[in-house]
DNA sequence: CGGCATCCAGCATGATACTG
DNA sequence: CAGTATCATGCTGGATGCCG
């Protein structure tokens, strides 16, 4: 009994199996929902790109560890541009694709929705100083 | 230089703090996109309430574990409405509520997104060994 | 400046057994 | 049928140190 405009889209996406056991879906969503991945593609969003130190800085928190990792596998997904300028010292730019421009206004769509439930009313911003 | 409209969302939504470390949505969103959480939610999309072990059909390869404990965490953060008869033997339906709808909305975009860059032209993202 | 290599901890998840 | 309890584990993510 399918009546829902989005359970016709999951089907039509992923047929009638919906995504069973080893869909890589699920793989390759647990990427992009990873723990510091929305952070970086939220930091990119504006379209200017950012350097190592400049994400490094949004991304409260994160470890060098941590930003190359996700970096690295925004890259090979395609979401994250790479541009490092063979030069002394390193210069490396890190920009939205198109895909990643794509993802991160759907990412950045999901972050909002959930704020506002997960906060009641209350407007997001009060408790974000650091 | 604030340009694209989903800086500005963010923006609007955040302040310009973007969100720092101890931000709830990221914990929320955690919960939101944990392993089985965006499943479940899409086994109810097409709006009929499901019995346990329906659900636990459709997400191939859940635990009772996981099972009871993301249907709790979705309860408990509104997505899910439980309703337990008291019978015997035991009837208790699951279903989306109003919240859960609009979150499953967002899931399933991001999900038909991802997978469409996943299996599509992109290289099937090079798994990030560790 | 922009990383990578190594080791380690905590938590999400899993396996198994039991129950009203 | 619809769970809970207990124990085990694997993987994400963190701390630290080194390098071109």
């Amino acid at each position: 009994m399918r009546v829902s405009a989005t359970s016709l889209r999951l089907a039509a996406a992923f047929g009638e199996g919906v995504y069973t056991e080893n869909c890589p879906t699920r793989e390759a969503l647990t990427r992009v929902t990873s723990r510091w991945a929305p952070l970086l593609l939220a930091a990119l969003s504006d379209g200017e790109p950012l350097r190592w130190n400049e994400l490094r800085h949004r991304a409260s928190g994160i470890t060098d560890k941590m930003l190359s990792q996700t970096l690295r596998t925004l890259e090979a997904d395609g979401y994250v541009h790479r541009d490092a300028r063979p030069v002394v010292p390193p210069h490396v730019e890190y920009s939205l694709t198109p895909d990643g421009v794509e993802l991160t206004e759907r990412l950045v769509d999901l972050m909002i929705f959930v704020s506002n439930r997960a906060l009641g009313s209350a407007p997001a911003a009060t408790r974000l100083a650091d």
